[in-house]
DNA sequence: CTGTTAGCGCATTCAT
DNA sequence: ATGAATGCGCTAACAG
């Protein structure tokens, strides 16, 4: 496992060269005042003509602030995270900041090596993606005032900093659009039930049953036990297929998220049913082929990017204050519904 | 994970609290065989109750090893750069290194900033996917032996670590098949073309052009200039709706990647064009929703998942050799024509 | 087995 | 304006 490295210039080969103390070199590309104009352009000539490049991991070990942050999200490849993603890293670059991204694959596991590995290498602070049913790995961190903001997700408990999308809202509004549309039998096909988005939408999915006077129905609710990271058009698909194998009615389906909106206009129309004449669909998220897709998806839109954005910004606020407070943000992003074709 | 007055805690904290040396608690964390199985539990044990997280640029300043791979790409949330970045991901975490990444968003500054981060941070290697017209920066590496691979591009001059799909192979199938359909009259709308991949496929189209006979045609290529990252389906868009107001006419399309023929087939259907039947489409990439969108689309299959991962073995071997060798690996994935109904 | 010493590359004292 | 000394946290080399 050893390497074979270009060996870097340092500043004491710099000095060597120029004849001068290390510290001199120092002044020089620091741009400190207490140097003389002449030497320190000499030097600096002497340092690109030698191909110097400071090494990152001496200034952090001075300074302990490395400017780097750690994101942790089940599957980068996912349009909505890699949407999130996009805000974070246009955010993290506007203050200079790099990112060690890792894939947990909603893997509690991974998640806990990724933390231990993030923390091995000093990241200013982590934005995380909790996706996982346990969380004793954040509680540590957020015990030890880590800067950590948790994204996407609600964990009431805990005095921890959050951003999500208000769920309650977006499931209301996706369930109470098919209904008023004349839906009767609104079928839901959700993720598991353990963190707080797919609990919110079910519950706004409830509240507009009850609203319209229509008797909630455990058996309506499908849920996609483990879906694998990228088969969430699989699952919406085979969801759908079991339903009619069962010779279930339904003629309105409120889904997750999009991509499981996908398979499920796919399966759909695979067995002749008319959409949104027979059964109309709603997703979540509204990524960007939503609207490519035919018909063209109607869904609840999420701010993604602002998501991603306002993570960095919370999780920045909290690397950079004077003393660690106790009181938490928790920042909630309004939905909308978008009603296109479907 | 403990700190005291918002410090980790160090070997020396533990080696004062357990009586011994730094040294002694060091053997202990890295399981040395030079140390007696009690104190190196008792150690252990005190290491654990003081939440102790080793310093990684400690480790690092003195081993010039990190484990850490920069990748730097033009747009992470594009889903072809996502798939093979699942791919390069899957590889970096068997071998358990951290990933740093970057978007450039094709603009060479970036390009050439993140480099210098990236070399500042003594990252093992770099994983690059080209994007630009000057490769200034990447020259300079090359020219230094500094483990890099070039993903997606092929740059002939140099003596670099590339790993690229077989783009004259697709541009020629892609067209092949347009004309074989009976296409008459078969555009082309690419990308702006200094790099590999535009030229590859451009060549293929002609390759494909002239042995049905069809005589090339400079104007039959239409250049999508300055594609903004995330708009190239706007892109397709627009260069569909230019070509009807300029009474253009044409029965085929070859698209430069999935995305712009989405563009491209939400125009022709909003322009009431009936695909195929008025209008086929073949788009590049096979990403994900190619298949989700109405019509299904006819595409060509770039192996991305398998060429994140490729890259990373490559730019692995590369890092972890013995000595550094002068000649360099090309790799060239095979391409495939998927026909579905466009 | 364990402790002492030294040094990775840099920046921050403090001298001169 | 410049140099010398010190230490960040850790480990390798050498003693004991």
């Amino acid at each position: 496992m050893k390497r074979i490295q270009s060996k870097f210039v340092t500043i004491k080969d710099i000095a060597e060269k120029a004849g001068v103390s290390p510290n001199t070199v120092s002044r020089a590309l620091n741009s400190r005042p207490d140097i003389s104009q002449s030497t320190k352009s000499r030097i600096l000539k002497i340092a690109q003509e030698m191909g110097y490049v400071r090494n990152a991991y001496a200034t952090i070990l001075k300074s302990n602030v490395t400017n780097t942050i750690g994101v942790i999200m089940s599957d980068s490849s996912n349009p909505f995270f890699s949407e999130v993603f996009k805000g974070i890293d246009k955010a993290a670059q506007e203050k200079d900041y790099q990112i060690i991204i890792m894939n947990s694959e909603g893997v509690y596991e991974n998640e806990e090596r990724f933390i231990k590995t993030l923390l091995e290498r000093r990241v200013d602070g982590i934005l995380l993606f909790p996706m996982q049913e346990s969380y004793e790995d954040i509680r540590e961190l957020v015990k030890e005032h880590f800067p950590i903001v948790l994204v996407g997700r609600e964990i009431d408990e805990w005095n921890v900093d959050e951003i999500f999308s208000d769920e309650v809202k977006g499931g209301y509004m996706a369930t109470k659009y098919l209904l008023e549309k004349g839906c009767k039998k609104v079928k839901m096909i959700t993720d598991q039930l353990y963190n707080s988005a797919s609990l919110g939408r079910l519950e706004g999915y409830r509240k507009a049953l009850q609203e319209k006077g229509v008797p909630f129905c455990e058996e309506n609710v499908k849920l996609c036990h483990h879906i694998h990271e990228g088969y969430h058009v699989q699952a919406g698909y085979d969801k759908v297929i079991e339903m009619l194998q069962g010779k279930e009615e339904f003629d309105g389906i409120f889904c997750y998220n999009d991509l499981i909106a996908y398979g499920v206009i796919k399966a759909l129309k695979e067995n002749g049913f008319r959409i949104p004449e027979d059964v109309s669909v709603v997703g979540y998220d509204d990524i960007t082929f939503s609207r490519l897709i035919e018909p063209q998806l109607t869904t609840i839109k999420v701010k993604k990017f602002e998501m991603g954005y306002e993570a960095f910004q919370m999780l920045y606020k909290r690397i950079t204050a004077k003393k660690s407070s106790n009181s938490s943000t928790r920042k909630v992003l309004d939905v909308e519904l978008i009603v296109r074709n479907s």
